[in-house]
DNA sequence: ATCAATGCAAACCGTTTGCATCGGC
DNA sequence: GCCGATGCAAACGGTTTGCATTGAT
């Protein structure tokens, strides 16, 4: 996993448009690009706390929408009233399967999904910007673990 | 569109279960049960109280949300940062294109986006509870009054 | 008469914002 | 030194909740 270049790229991205590079915005990016899960804004603030005191939720806020805008990180709804990111740069585009028993992520990806998303838009007249497909349900080991307890209280 | 059965099932619904069938309940379900329009909170109280006053916002939440957990209306996340519903009971599954510029709705349905879906998740020991797929960007009406100010301008 | 449902207003919670201060450039 | 970025705390907006009252059964 490339932070080092990663976080150049985000530098330079701020820097060309006159944006300051300052320590708080270093550590954000760093903490989000480090990250490999589906972070919400508090968590990324309690990890850069934990990295170093100097930063605030409101800066982890602004910051995450700059990263956002800018195309770095992405935010996804998970349906638990507030969003989760995910580091998006350098990945290739995917959907998600939300387990709602534990919460767990699984990222998926279908060409043959996005074909079709594209067919059923072009029927419309609609020109597709960007997705959101989640699908909502047990995951591997929820459904193990529920299959066991049903056999234990038979 | 017959909102006088559906009614009926919503109100047998809320007594088999011993809930009380009251006047705020009925003018609820019905106006919601009415609309064809992907409502918020807010418009449903409005449009409750439009017809009779003695509504309150609490008590619109509290009966959407029965209706919802008993399936009778289905809440989406359009991305304005407030929930909408729809009228679900008796129409079949669709999913939507969110036009990112004038907020309009499109309903659509692809049998084929379903059953990728299920193989997909299937390749991930995943259960497919529900899902939420939208698209997000122009819609046909948008585009074309986009094109025409571009050729404005020219 | 009972007890669930309602209305009100306050609480909630994630997120945004106004403003004085700080710090990159 | 300038002006953008930060921190703080207050504001915001949708939604939920505690509690006294109302009303369906």
């Amino acid at each position: 996993m490339g932070e080092p270049q990663e976080l150049a790229i985000v530098e330079r991205f701020m820097r060309e448009r006159g944006m300051r590079w300052t320590t708080q915005r270093t550590l954000i990016a760093k903490v989000a690009l480090d990250s490999h899960a589906h972070f919400s804004a508090d968590e990324l603030l309690s990890m850069c706390q934990q990295e170093d005191a100097d930063v605030s939720r409101a800066t982890v806020y602004r910051t995450l929408s700059m990263l956002e805008a800018a195309g770095f990180v992405e935010g996804l709804d998970t349906g638990e009233g507030k969003r989760r990111f995910e580091h998006v740069l350098g990945h290739c585009h995917h959907d998600h399967m939300v387990c709602t028993n534990c919460g767990k992520i699984i990222e998926f990806r279908d060409d043959a999904l996005e074909k079709r998303q594209e067919i059923a838009a072009k029927a419309e007249g609609f020109q597709i910007e960007s997705h959101s497909l989640k699908l909502f349900g047990r995951c591997k080991n929820c459904r193990e673990n529920t299959l066991s307890e049903v056999d234990k209280s038979l």
